[in-house]
DNA sequence: GACTTTAAAATTTTT
DNA sequence: TTTTAAAGTC
């Protein structure tokens, strides 16, 4: 073939393949072609980011490197090059066959693609659209979160650590009850050492790949007495999920690292067998899920990494926002594209968005457009209090949705506590709602508590989970019998249950061996089941033979009747979990359950306004959200204004928020707020002040207009007002009396006929006659005094009140 | 060993 | 205010 025909053959090829992906933009199909080598993908929020991850993994089995590919396939003749060049120009449907052979270089198997994200809700939709495009071969496809495609390596590979295969998952809840039984061991004090926050040293650590060794050097070099405490708990945390066979979550993605860089043989074969690797959210990576990523590429470098720095919300997490930062620095000659144009929402409210997340200084700088309408105005409105606030919320809703299509508005807060004012507004003007987040279905302690008998039976040696069963419901083994058991175990060096399953093999346990081996004999019994009956009938038989279902039964109260429920209700986790997988098995159920922590329970068809945090909202959007609380104090909030990291975080947090909006937004924000039982007085939040004007349109409740135009007239009405046209600052503020409790621990601020007592004084009661007062106990602006009367004796007396019958002398 | 009372704590949380 | 866990009581 001549050089001329070569060149058109090229030029045939892409247009072809372009023309396939020509429902994109061309940043968008710049990304889809290119296939080989590092690649960063900057995608902004609705920027169809997913979309480009699946026509790219579609591109590369489709027609693998051939996109950016200048190698012509051997046998290609000029006869075809003429072929394709037609089909170029006037595709004919009989002709397409032969075109994609053509096209075809070195196609990608689906299995040699993996493609990583952080929630299951992302991997369920990629699977699912995948699915759509690909059929069949989308199966083969590794489209999972970091966690499950690890746990797949481990279940695999995970013996040469010294685990057996059938390992168990702790979540959060459960390292938290090891890390609290260690400190009770050792005598520590859970206030000088707050398990959580042990906790999160420890997964800093292992995020370094500091073994308890390694962090214990480090904590006797510093000479940190609590480090090294810290340091002697990590010790014990580790070995005890190591006699546990367990693993915790950093765990899961720690171990699957240590085998990759300490097996040449086993990383050969994972490099050797991915031969594209895809990471969804970069932002949100920690430097271990960076370093296995990185290894995963390691083979072929094809690294393709999305993110958006913009909406990093995890660094609490240990998420580094460093990763896609420095990505460039990693993989020299890595390519960059920027994915800017959204097709989610309206002008106003990506320039809500733009201007508000400008205000950050820490950021790659990416600025979203659309060809969207302009859209309405962004509404703020400033309630007095949570309840107005969810009373307006309710009322525009109605304005909104005419009462049709509750399920096109979500609420959107900072914290779930939240939630409650809203559900009681909602119940009030019957719209239908419903909440995610807050509790789980599986952090239900009857859920755990099932879960926990089926954990034991898929792995005796999980110690955590037998002590929550044991005695549960009460069969009499006391506290004193598990102590003891415990220490058993711990001197001959075995498993709680090999102790309790022989308890007359042991002195002291006979009183209690009766009780014990009833239990091991009914365990042991459920197992064998397992063995012959299908999972949920065998969990039915759990469900009865344990007598938890009889226990709740007993107790004939509307909370025990709904906590039998959800016992119950487990097993449709379970019919559920059968449809969707080929191999059912108990251990792969519990590994579902662990590592999908919301089955969405999540019915789409529910016609209900959803309310969630800011949070979990990350990746989802809808045509009306509302952003409500905006205080300062509670967002950003009072933990974050020491620290500008921090406080960038949070308007992070805010852009994700605001960026979920298609077609309204309202912002809303209340004076004053009753939280955790205390009414505090607040002020908007930055992020409202930092809104541009031409896009936003104020109001507020009329209670306050009413009161300020009074107030103003009255007392200051030359001074501009700092808080825009509506806000006043809070010196300026109307004194409320009622439940505004800032003023009274201010001490600046007296109201009332408050006479000044002192220590000494003499005094003239109406009633008690003269006396002298003791002490004075200042509190807000009254004061408790003790006085001294003659004859009568000591009185208390509140000093407001009792100078109504009282003159000092 | 089972039940009741009291006290303390309560951002966010993909797994 | 609400929830949850640890101490105290029967």
């Amino acid at each position: 073939m001549t050089e001329i025909y070569e060149q058109r053959f090229l030029a045939a090829r892409r247009s072809v393949i372009a023309a396939r992906f020509s429902g994109l933009n061309d940043m968008q199909r710049q990304a889809v072609l290119t296939t080989q080598g590092p690649l960063l993908l900057l995608a902004g929020a609705g920027s169809g980011k997913t979309t480009v991850l699946i026509n790219r993994i579609a591109n590369l089995i489709a027609y693998g490197e051939a996109s950016d590919s200048a190698e012509i396939p051997e046998g290609v003749t000029e006869e075809d090059v003429d072929f394709l060049e037609d089909f170029a120009k006037s595709p004919r449907e009989a002709d397409r066959v032969r075109a994609a052979t053509l096209c075809e270089l070195r196609p990608a198997m689906p299995w040699s693609i993996i493609a990583i994200t952080f929630t299951n809700k992302a991997a369920n939709e990629l699977k699912l659209r995948l699915g759509r495009m690909l059929g069949e071969a989308a199966l083969d496809v590794w489209a999972m979160t970091f966690h499950s495609a690890c746990c797949r390596i481990l279940r695999r590979e995970i013996e040469c650590l010294g685990y057996t295969s059938s390992f168990t998952i702790y979540d959060s809840a459960d390292s938290e009850r090891v890390v609290k039984d260690i400190e009770r061991d050792l005598s520590l004090d859970e206030k000088a050492f707050p398990p959580r926050m042990v906790l999160s040293i420890i997964s800093k650590a292992k995020d370094k790949q500091q073994s308890p060794a390694d962090f214990d050097r480090t904590a006797a070099a510093s000479g940190d007495y609590r480090l090294e405490k810290t340091a002697e708990i990590y010790e014990v945390y580790q070995s005890r999920l190591k006699e546990a066979n367990a693993l915790d979550f950093d765990d899961i993605i720690l171990l699957t690292v240590k085998i990759l860089q300490e097996y040449p043989e086993v990383r050969a074969y994972y490099q050797k067998k991915f031969h594209y690797v895809l990471i969804d959210e970069y932002q949100d990576t920690n430097h271990l899920q960076y370093l296995l990523a990185s290894l995963l590429a390691g083979g072929y470098e094809n690294i393709c990494v999305v993110g958006d720095d913009d909406q990093s919300i995890y660094k609490f997490r240990g998420a580094t926002i460093e990763n896609i930062l420095s990505f460039e620095k990693q993989y020299k000659g890595a390519q960059v594209i920027r994915l800017e144009q959204n097709y989610r929402s309206t002008q106003a409210i990506l320039n809500a968005a733009n201007t508000v997340i400008a205000n950050n200084r820490s950021r790659k700088g990416k600025k979203l457009w659309t060809k969207n309408e302009a859209g309405d105005k962004i509404r703020v409105y400033e309630a007095q209090n949570e309840t107005d606030e969810a009373q307006y919320v309710a009322g525009r809703i109605f304005e909104i949705t005419k009462g049709r299509d509750f399920k096109d508005c979500a609420i959107l807060y900072r914290t779930n506590a939240q939630s409650n004012a809203m559900e009681q507004a909602f119940k009030r003007n019957s719209i239908p709602y419903r909440i995610i987040g807050g509790t789980r279905f599986f952090d239900r302690a009857e859920v755990k508590d099932m879960l926990a008998y089926l954990c034991v039976i898929n792995n005796r040696s999980d110690d955590l989970r037998l002590l929550r069963i044991l005695n549960n419901p009460p069969r009499g083994i006391g506290q004193k019998t598990v102590e003891m058991a415990v220490r058993q175990a711990d001197t001959a060096g075995l498993s709680l249950y090999s102790v309790i399953s022989d308890p007359y093999s042991y002195p002291s346990l006979q009183k209690a061996a009766p009780k014990l081996m009833a239990f091991t004999v009914m365990l042991e019994d459920c197992a064998e089941l397992l063995k012959t009956l299908p999972l949920p009938d065998f969990y039915e038989e759990v469900l009865l033979r344990t007598g938890y279902i009889a226990m709740l039964e007993e107790k004939d109260d509307v909370e025990s009747r709904t906590r039998a429920e959800n016992a119950r209700e487990l097993k449709s986790s379970i019919l559920t979990y059968l449809e969707n997988t080929d191999e059912p098995s108990l251990a792969g159920f519990l590994e579902e359950i662990a590592l999908y922590t919301d089955i969405e329970q999540y019915d789409a068809d529910a016609d209900a306004v959803v309310m969630m945090t800011m949070h979990s909202a990350k990746g989802l959007e809808f045509p009306h959200v509302f952003l409500v609380g905006l205080e300062e104090g509670l967002f950003p909030g009072n933990r974050s204004m020491g620290d500008p990291s921090e406080l960038e975080e949070e308007r992070r947090l805010c852009y994700v928020a605001i960026t979920r909006a298609k077609q309204s937004l309202d912002i809303s924000y209340a004076r004053q707020r009753m939280l955790y039982g205390r009414t505090t007085t607040n002020v908007p939040s930055r992020f409202v002040e930092e809104l541009p004007e031409s896009c936003v349109e104020k109001s507020a409740s009329e209670a306050l207009t009413a009161a300020r135009t009074q107030y103003q007239t009255a007392y200051r009405p030359e001074r501009p007002s700092l808080y825009g046209d509506f806000g006043i600052p809070a010196e300026q503020r109307p004194v409320k009396p009622m439940r505004d409790y800032s003023a009274l621990t201010s001490g600046k601020v007296r109201k009332g006929p408050k006479v000044d007592y002192a220590k000494g004084d003499m005094v003239l009661h109406n009633a008690f006659g003269r006396g002298m007062v003791l002490t004075v106990l200042t509190m807000g602006n009254d004061a408790l005094l003790e006085i001294a009367f003659d004859g009568v004796g000591t009185k208390r007396l509140m000093a407001n009140t009792a100078s109504v019958h009282m003159k000092k002398l």
